[in-house]
Order: C-alpha cells, then structure tokens, then sequence
DNA sequence: GCCAACGTTGGC
DNA sequence: GCCAACGTTGGC
C-alpha cells in the first residue's frame, strides 16, 4: 500500500503545529472531527506512515505551516460520547461510535509559511482541494506532486 | 464581524 | 424524499 498524503486543518489557536510538537510524544489524537465526508477519510483510507500538511485555519494568516505523520490509524473518538466535552454528540455511543480519530505526531516544522494566498497563485497547485472555492473540508486528500511542491516551498527561503 | 458556501435537521 | 431553516466554516 503506497504512502498517501493529506491536509488537515485546525485553528492555531486551538491547536498549533507547535501545540503539537510540544505534546507528549509530539502525538496527538485528532478528535473533533463531526464532518462525515472527513471522518470517512480518517476512517477507511488513513494508514500509519501517511503525511499530512498541517493547515492553520480561521487566523491572520492561514496556510501549511508543516508536517505531521500518521502514526495510528482510526479508532473511535471518545469525545463523540463525553457529556463535558464540546464534541459531545448524544448519537454517538462506545457500542456504536458515530466519529473516529487517528493519531498523529509532528514531523517538521517549515522554515516559512506556505501561504493560501501563495497556493491559489500558484498555477501547479489549483487542483488542491483548499484552494477551491468554498471546499470546507477539515481532512483532505493531496495528490503527492502537491505536497512535495508545498513542502519544497515551505523549506526554500521564499 | 460579515457573509458566502455548504452540511445537517426535521416537518411534511 | 423534498426542501426550508438553521448551524458551521473560514476567508476576508
């Protein structure tokens, strides 16, 4: 089975890529997820070894700051039935867990961010998901050209 | 804070 | 199963 790659988002200020390097472990479980089409991601297609862009999302600046590596595939996200937690959803249960999450765990930080603005410029990128128009999606799949040209980019000077 | 785009819910 | 209403995402 061949390597595949992703893009997930998350708020900065919730949960940067620097939140994540500084983890134990720097892992993570990515729980949260109530979106069906991600969660099917996650769920059926995720293998451990996989890369991921990490994307800031909802801030100043948004775009791939680095990259993450899957290092447990889904298993069901226990949140999804905590009363206290604010990804509680009373449909989800530990019998019949609606809502899945994998782990994943820092790989590199760049050394620039790459910008959305900068990918919707870039020719060679428009068949990325995130720079289409009002593609919402908080788990994505990328096609290996696009990530090696976005980590390219974020590694080179500008 | 606005609002376009999109997903989900629920009445019928 | 349709679709209006509502909620959320996320760039700007």
């Amino acid at each position: 089975m061949p390597k595949k790659f992703w893009l997930m988002k998350c708020e900065p200020h919730v949960f940067s890529l620097k939140d994540l390097k500084d983890s134990p472990d720097s892992t993570t479980h990515w729980d949260g997820v109530r979106n069906y089409q991600a969660r099917n991601f996650m769920r059926d297609q995720m293998k451990t070894g996989d890369f991921v862009l990490y994307y800031h999302s909802n801030c100043d600046a948004p775009g791939v700051v680095g990259v993450a590596e899957v290092v447990k595939e889904a298993y069901p996200d226990h949140s999804s039935w905590d009363q206290k937690s604010k990804y509680f959803d009373p449909k989800s249960t530990p019998e019949n867990p609606r809502w899945f999450m994998v782990d994943i765990k820092w790989k590199q930080a760049f050394k620039r961010l790459v910008s959305l603005h900068e990918m919707k410029e870039a020719a060679e990128l428009q068949n990325m998901r995130v720079v289409q128009r009002g593609q919402r999606l908080s788990v994505q799949p990328v096609e290996k050209p696009d990530f090696d040209r976005v980590v390219k980019m974020g590694m080179s000077a500008n």
